[in-house]
DNA sequence: GCCCTATATTGACGTTTACCGATTCAATGA
DNA sequence: TCATTGAATCGGTAAACGTCAATATAGGGC
């Protein structure tokens, strides 16, 4: 007897895809899609305070979302005297997009 | 003394992310994401086992990732006899991107 | 009916994640 | 220097995740 096959041969997509998960990972999350979604509608920083306040985490908990985000590189943090505030890193935007797009690519039209 | 304040009030957006989040979740495993990318780069549907053979993971495994997609209903399944095969579902590259669109949202041009 | 194959499900195990309380670090001001 | 305040880190716990081995289910051929 030959070999069974379902059908076509196969022809899987074997790209490291690491980066993009670990991306995706770090928006794997509400309370951190929260912390991007402010930072993102915000025209400036926003203070470490604002989260601690606005979201029902204590202040560790904010902390720890902040440094996955950080990690990820989708935020960065500038210190002002006693208060820390984030903001969207410059290329979140893109790097998010690129990697949605690298995994699904547009499909050119039929 | 006043109550001392960071600088500006806050204004943290509240919207529930859970739905995003659990999309993003679905997205961040890397062998997921090679699944994904090879259901969006096929024609037609890819039977399962040609993931099973193309990944590093024994059959469990594959059926565990797929599953997560299903249930995140970014994937379909249907049987065709012995074989069942996947495909994209067909909303996926819309669900994910307008997902993506409502945490960072286009700026408007400054 | 039975056996065989492909896929799904279950159970277990180790790792990671999210959260909290307590502590530490950084900066300010007395 | 010392006390105070905001933020980060540490220690511990419960839950979730990724993987595998074993088993169950679905369908085809006999």
């Amino acid at each position: 007897m030959s070999i069974q096959r379902c059908c076509p041969p196969a022809l899987v997509d074997t790209a490291d895809r690491a980066g993009e998960a670990a991306l995706f990972k770090a928006l794997g999350d509400p309370h951190r899609l929260t912390i991007l979604a402010t930072l993102a509608r915000s025209d400036d920083e926003v203070c470490v305070c604002d989260f601690t306040s606005a979201l029902p985490l204590n202040q560790p908990a904010v902390s720890h979302h902040l440094k996955i985000l950080r990690d990820a590189g989708l935020v960065t943090s500038e210190r002002h005297g006693t208060w820390v505030s984030y903001q969207l890193a410059p290329d979140a935007h893109e790097r998010l997009r690129g990697a949605l797009r690298s995994v699904l690519p547009r499909r050119v039209l039929a």
